[in-house]
DNA sequence: AATGCGGGGAG
DNA sequence: CTCCCAGCATT
């Protein structure tokens, strides 16, 4: 802890840190309380540069909380695609639904009552409450938890359990009166200087404060997560029918929940490609594969693994018998209509170059 | 407390 | 390649 004047400092060079370097984003220019709250959704483990695009979008086409309640969830998942973390347009969409039903349409000023609504966790409900209404509640995001643990100098992975340290001395340096410049200021240190690599501690309003900057040990504070990276092959099949191609729906719990595909799925272990092929096409629709076809092969990067996706153009023996609910048969154009995982769009951007009219 | 849940960019 | 990003929900 530090001392009452110590306190005073450390307050007053951080805000002033603020007023001089932070960045101008659209979501700190308005009080518009369903703004703020979009932003805090999108921004969820998602950089800065990745959501602005996004960011513009929904607020044109969904401009308020009753717009919003109103669209259809495949709409919403469209102007979510690409952004990942899907979970997260429908609580959205959900919560404001709630929202226009049970609040008149205004966003719960109380911390209890917005928490319980889907997708309000302990971070976006201090956040929402702090910037939109200024209200004195101080924020735990993934920036203040590394840049708490630099200025105490605990050398130990960033897990949630450290939380628990860091909220007394956090705490004790808040101003409730300037609850969202303060938590603001916290953020986009840790976003501009404090970073995870290469913090620029010469630049640091805080640096005399800060025990690792002390110690010499900013540089491995937090420690960093062991992650292991799975690879994973996969398969998936184009069927054609006339100008139309077959889609899928996936399911609404679990990746990717209600998102749309190709038919297909993983490669096992000791099975080839066309073998996978053939298997998940009986599993998925019932039918077996007279010929097929490799026509590209994309990968993508998630978090926890690396999938390669085969996909084939292929011919059916049998005509599937088909819930239009869960299977589609769509133009070209009409993709337009469906949201997609980011692998699936790459393979998509490869059938328009293949089948446009204009090639 | 641990895990599932996307995708992109920086170094 | 590696790691991380304005976290939440579920178990």
């Amino acid at each position: 802890m530090l001392e009452k004047e110590d306190q005073r400092e450390f307050q007053e060079k951080l805000l002033r840190w603020y007023r001089h370097n932070h960045r101008k984003l659209p979501w700190r220019e308005t009080q518009d309380p369903y703004k703020i709250w979009v932003s805090e959704i999108m921004l969820q483990q998602t950089t800065v540069q990745t959501v602005l695009p996004y960011y513009r979008n929904w607020l044109k086409q969904f401009p308020d909380i009753q717009t919003l309640s109103q669209a259809p969830l495949q709409t919403v998942l469209k102007a979510w695609e690409g952004l990942g973390y899907y979970q997260r347009a429908k609580n959205l969409h959900r919560a404001s639904k709630i929202i226009v039903e049970k609040h008149q349409g205004q966003i719960p000023q109380n911390y209890e009552t917005l928490q319980s609504l889907p997708g309000f966790g302990p971070y976006t409900t201090a956040a929402v409450l702090s910037f939109a209404f200024n209200k004195p509640y101080p924020v735990m995001d993934g920036n203040i938890r590394r840049v708490g643990m630099r200025l105490k100098g605990l050398q130990m992975e960033a897990k949630p359990s450290v939380d628990k340290q860091l909220k007394p001395f956090l705490t004790s340096l808040f101003l409730p009166r300037k609850s969202s410049d303060f938590n603001q200021s916290f953020m986009e240190l840790g976003a501009l200087v404090c970073r995870p690599q290469n913090p620029s501690c010469l630049l640091c309003p805080l640096q005399k404060f800060c025990q690792a900057f002390r110690s010499g040990t900013q540089e491995l504070i937090p420690q960093p997560k062991k992650m292991n990276l799975q690879k994973i092959q996969a398969v998936l099949g184009i069927i054609k029918k006339d100008h139309c191609f077959l889609i899928q729906k996936r399911p609404s719990q679990g990746l990717m929940a209600d998102l749309w595909e190709f038919p297909g799925g993983k490669i096992k272990e000791g099975e080839t490609r066309e073998e996978a092929l053939h298997r998940e096409i009986k599993e998925e629709l019932g039918s077996r594969i007279q010929k097929e076809k490799c026509l590209t092969r994309v990968t993508h990067s998630y978090t926890q693994f690396r999938v390669t996706l085969h996909a084939f153009e292929c011919e059916l023996k049998e005509k599937p018998v088909l819930n239009p609910q869960t299977h589609r048969w769509v133009t070209l154009s009409e993709f337009e209509n469906y949201p997609f995982p980011s692998g699936s769009v790459k393979v998509i951007q490869c059938l328009k170059k293949r089948y446009s009219p204009q090639k």
